[in-house]
RNA sequence: GCCGAUGUAGCUCAGAGGUAGAGCGUUUCCUUGGUAAGGAAGAGGUCACGGGUUCAAUUCCCGUCAUUGGCUCCA
């Protein structure tokens, strides 16, 4: 007999040899239907590997991301069955379970494959599914793996095989397919109930782009059909919440391709959701102590050698302007923070000056790779929300606190109530790597954490993910469907203050080196307002919204009563249109609601008499009648409600 | 940059080797209305751009540009 330990410390005796599945059996029913595999002393094991000794013993289900990782994965491989018996003569690479889903990348010989093939693929990977099939486990040596796939001729598989341990090598075989992999699976293929076959993309072989391309196909399965509809409609969501839809449906940015792919251009009504928004950020940063600069657009090549840009991007970037005889070279700006570095040093401080903390929305100017293009959130140019803190290397914990509060505060009045918080520190094993002394990193990297613990930040703490500069924290929050965005970042430098020679004088006479902190709690403000936009649904809350309300006069005759109202609430810097269209009240209504303006005005025969506005809300809910008046206050009111930095 | 898909009216899209269509929007007219689509008529397109095949190309082929799903990269 041999001790079980379940995770509830529960003990079990049983036979030696027992499997998980029979252990399942033996707890309960319904758990045996929906056991998917089981970790054994903390590995993944198939449900029918016996255990010979003891061991702890915890079963997966769909509930848990072991389970549904092993689904997936065994979809994958029915997904390849499928493909060889379609497509014969196929290669294979690596076919995972990824965040949601799977794929597998293939090589079709040149072959191309569209997502025309998914429902020839699909309904064979049903049939497959359907036909109950078993993953079985074998053991196999180096050398018979190798065999297998040189006569199969599969070079993918081959090269996989090289780097594997003798021992460690398995093979898994179900129907006519047989594929390397250490599993494990799940019981049986019929737990497949729903598939779908997502999309299809060139991914460059173990991901380097020297080497071949092969075809990726991305897809999802679940146990149920009804939970792939709510999947397939939870995509549908995300597509109607798109920022690219709904920036142009609202009319806020556009791009133009005279003006260049990546180049966004703010329309009039984003422009003003994006001048509230900075206008919010720029009086939340006066309090905190920040110093508004405007630096220009372009800097002196030399500039960007000093900072070292120059030679880490240079040949990568844009190319200089030259000018037209004296053969100088500028750069669009890339950052700011070389700018800013050149204002640090205009002035001498005191050790008593520090921190100095300039801020500036600075327009920077990115050569990214076209295929790299998206939306609003991967583009060419685009505002910072930027700022450097010069700081005594004894005030960055403290410093670190202040832009915490302040991020935090930010995405608490935009309404991200969940976040998550990346510390990125150094590879311990290669310190080499990064420039600044080993204890200033040390310092710093210390600052972060305690700071992070302070304001109970959830937190991970990667190592090797710093920049070579200097440690970091990133925060990523989670949008109203689910969906992480990584946004703010608060960065330590040690090289542009040693590059550009920054200095205070101490409290010895003597000249000391600041450290830089750099900090963007929204990233950039193209980024930030695509990620609100999704969040919100275009939905903004009143004081972003371009407009707060929409007038609509029942009839013609009330036209000069809708300008009366207008020209009141404009006084507060309240605005928004008159719809005079020649249409149905009903008709106006529904048009107000699709646009997402969160007032509608309704002014009649009723409200003329008595001097008042009949109001309903973005949604349906009715507010009566008021006076302008007590319109105007119910969305200052409203406005006012959000909260106030240090207030 | 690489692989795949896409590019037709302001927007969303259909379409065929014989130079184009729908819905929405817009314009004009009728209707003057009370909480999610009133009616009628009209305007609007070098079918992304450049080549090629063809009697004929917007349609087929090639290239370019852009958009898009990924890969790679990201100060």
């Amino acid at each position: 007999m041999i001790k079980i330990t379940l995770p509830d410390g529960n003990i079990k005796e049983v036979n030696k040899g027992t499997t998980s599945l029979e252990i399942a059996i033996s707890i309960s029913d319904g758990l045996a239907r929906n056991v998917l595999c089981a970790s054994v002393n903390g590995e993944l094991w198939d449900l029918d590997r016996p255990i010979h000794e003891d061991s702890s013993l915890k079963l997966h289900t769909w509930s848990d991301s072991e389970g549904k990782k092993c689904f997936w994965h065994s979809t994958a491989h029915i997904m390849a069955e499928a493909l060889e018996e379609l497509y014969p003569g196929v290669k294979f690479g690596i076919g995972p379970a990824i965040e949601n889903g799977f794929y597998y990348d293939i090589d079709l010989n040149g072959k191309i494959l569209s997502s025309d093939n998914f429902s020839k693929i699909e309904s064979k990977m049903k049939e497959l599914s359907s036909m109950k099939l078993k993953f079985e486990r074998k053991k196999v040596s180096k050398k018979q793996a190798y065999s297998y796939f040189e006569a199969k001729g599969d070079e993918y598989k081959l090269e996989l095989i090289e780097n594997l341990n003798e021992g460690d090598i398995t093979f898994y075989t179900q129907g006519n397919f047989t594929d390397l992999c250490k599993g494990p699976h799940i019981p049986s293929s019929e737990k497949i109930k729903a598939i779908k076959l997502l999309n299809v993309a060139g991914a460059y072989w173990r991901g380097d782009e020297n080497r071949k391309q092969l075809t990726r196909i991305y897809g999802i399965s679940f146990p149920k059909q009804k939970e792939l509809i709510n999947y397939l409609d939870f995509l549908e969501q995300a597509k109607k919440r798109d920022h690219r839809k709904i920036g142009k449906e609202m009319e806020l940015f556009t791009f133009s391709q005279k003006v260049g792919q990546g180049l966004p251009m703010w329309l009039p009504k984003g422009t003003k959701l994006k001048e509230k928004l900075e206008n919010f950020l720029k009086e939340a940063q006066e309090k905190a102590g920040y110093l508004p600069v405007t630096t220009p657009h372009i800097g002196n090549k030399e500039l960007y050698i000093q900072s070292g840009h120059y030679d880490k991007y240079g040949e990568d970037s844009f190319q200089p302007i030259k000018t037209p005889n004296d053969g100088e070279e500028f750069f669009l700006k890339p950052m700011n923070c070389p700018h800013h570095c050149e204002i640090y040093v205009s002035k001498q401080y005191s050790y008593k000056d520090l921190p100095i903390r300039l801020a500036e929305f600075g327009t920077v100017y990115r050569y990214e790779q076209s295929g790299e293009l998206h939306g609003l959130t991967r583009v060419r140019g685009f505002t910072q929300d930027d700022a450097h803190i010069f700081a005594r290397p004894d005030q960055l914990k403290e410093e670190f606190i202040n832009v915490i509060d302040l991020v935090l505060f930010i995405f608490n009045a935009l309404g991200f109530t969940e976040f998550k918080t990346q510390i990125s520190l150094r590879d311990k094993e290669n310190k080499e790597k990064y420039i600044g002394s080993d204890d200033n990193w040390e310092k710093a990297e210390q600052a972060i954490i305690e700071a992070s613990k302070e304001k109970k930040l959830d937190t991970v703490v990667e190592y090797g993910e710093a920049a070579f500069y200097g440690p970091k924290l990133d925060f990523m929050v989670k949008d109203a469907i689910g969906r992480e965005w990584q946004l703010g970042t608060i960065q330590v430098d040690y090289n542009l203050p040693e590059r550009f020679e920054l200095e205070y004088i101490g409290p010895d006479n003597k000249k000391h080196r600041p450290v830089m902190i750099h900090r963007a709690p929204f990233g950039s403000m193209e980024r930030f307002i695509a990620v609100l936009i999704e969040h919100c649904n275009g939905n903004f809350p009143i004081w972003l919204a371009p407009e707060q309300f929409i007038i609509l006069p029942i009839s013609e005759k009330y036209h000069d009563y809708a300008e009366k109202v207008l020209s009141f609430l404009k006084k507060y810097d309240i605005c928004g249109p008159i719809d005079r269209r020649a249409e149905t009240t009903g008709r106006k209504i529904r048009d107000a609601e699709v646009s997402k303006l969160p007032y509608i005005i309704i002014v009649g025969e009723k409200e003329v008499e008595r001097d008042v506005i009949t109001i309903r809300k973005h949604g349906g809910e009715d507010l009566g009648s008021m006076s302008v008046d007590a319109f105007k206050n119910l969305i200052k009111k409203e406005i006012r409600s959000i909260i106030k930095f240090n207030n």
